[in-house]
DNA sequence: TGCCAAAACGAACGTTCGTGCTATATTGCG
DNA sequence: CGCAATATAGCACGAACGTTCGTTTTGGCA
């Protein structure tokens, strides 16, 4: 009987080829959140990693199965960087604030060269039907909705109004993350950070029930003067 | 005497060359939001307008002019279809949400064929140095300073809460925008404007000083039920 | 009407792209 | 130890890239 080609499990058994694989990718990983999954170039690959286009390509068998291979690596690298660390702080608000604050964190470190891979290959395959644009847009939309649960879940502890809507406020705050990366990559702007956590921070509080409350840092002062202490004044 | 090189005015003489360069760009103009600056490759670009490769590089000179070109054709669209009609309304805070409407508007539309050109722009080249790079970066920050300059005036003209940093205002809306820019690309999901709209009249009215208020639209009630039924129930 | 610069063209350049084919190392297992 | 499977390399391909060059078409003005 002829073997269902190469599976995962075949691979494992030889240890070389995996290894190479996997060294191929984290350096992919890296030029495609700089250059783009499209200038993500075979030969410039080989090149970096000083071996031949043709033993490189033999990995994957044609450029967009390097194509989803990278995306699949960064997914990894990014559950591991992101997800997972956040997923040690308790379900509900303390655990929606880890996930944007470890986000920020995730591209202000550079844990990949060109900021968040995932903005960048959206930005770039929004207009080109496909595999890859499919798997992208699956795996963002994977992260929106774990940010929508932790809301949900947050408001199932009582910890914030259960009016909001929990798509509503995911998308809030991704937007801001999107905004942070964008800020520092194109104008290398560092406080485009504190920018998003403060704008994040000051929607979670306004939202945040006397419960949830003390699970989020408190708001920066206003940087002029002590002004608005505290006290309920605006909105009437 | 040498004529100075081909200036405008001695292209408008001639006004067939001209109106090339104007049909190049607009087409220029459509392919780089799809797929990009670098995507817009000069045979495709001249098999679009059915020209000659060498007739339409004539044109430019090289392929980065004709970049430049085009960034600056999308600029001028953008005035044309954004900054122009906000600049209707009132300075203040009426202009500033008409800013954040009519961006909204000029993505919904499809001005350009791939949604906005500059979020797409940025993000193809916030990683490589260089003439592209720098000029797509200084629109983007005109953007936002005209965004900051509306915040202020808003403040000047006692419709916003003057302890805002017009900056940090500024910021917060333009990632709402790239987030609803997001959302519709990569997912087609038109609730998305809506989205970022309520996100918007929320923050803003937050800020607003009772002059303020009545400038802005009402809060989208809550979609569910009447409203919040208040009762604190969570926890189940 | 004829001239002449502007404008467009067609063909070719050297590179690089992704992708095959074939041969040679390398390695784990019987 | 030797064999078969795996892994990498070498070479070539057709297409497309940006770019150059010499030629042909075009259209306003003397």
């Amino acid at each position: 009987m002829t073997i269902p080609a190469k599976t995962t499990a075949a691979r494992a058994r030889r240890a070389h080829g995996e290894r190479t694989r996997q060294a191929i990718l984290e350096a992919a990983v890296h030029i495609a959140s700089e250059e783009g999954l499209e200038g993500l170039t075979i030969g410039r690959l080989a090149a970096e990693l000083s071996m031949s286009k043709s033993g490189l390509f033999a990995h994957f068998g044609s450029k967009e199965e390097l194509q989803l291979a990278t995306v699949e690596a960064a997914r990894e690298v990014f559950v591991r960087e992101v997800v997972r660390p956040a997923f040690e702080a308790p379900k509900g608000l303390a655990r929606l604030w880890v996930l944007c604050e470890v986000w920020l964190e995730y591209v202000r470190r550079e844990v990949f060269r060109g900021g968040c891979f995932f903005t960048a290959a959206a930005a770039e395959f929004d207009g080109r039907p496909g595999a890859v644009r499919d798997r992208v847009a699956a795996i963002m939309k994977e992260w929106l909705a774990g940010l929508g649960r932790s809301v949900a879940e947050a408001q199932a502890e009582g910890q914030l109004d259960p009016a909001a809507d929990p798509a509503q406020l995911a998308f809030e705050l991704h937007a801001l993350e999107m905004g942070a990366n964008w800020a520092y990559q194109l104008h290398g702007d560092r406080q485009a950070f504190a920018r998003a956590r403060e704008a994040m921070v000051e929607r979670l509080r306004r939202l945040a029930t006397p419960g949830g409350l003390p699970l989020l840092p408190p708001l920066k002062q206003s940087k002029t003067r002590p002004t608005r202490a505290t006290r309920g004044k605006a909105r009437t």
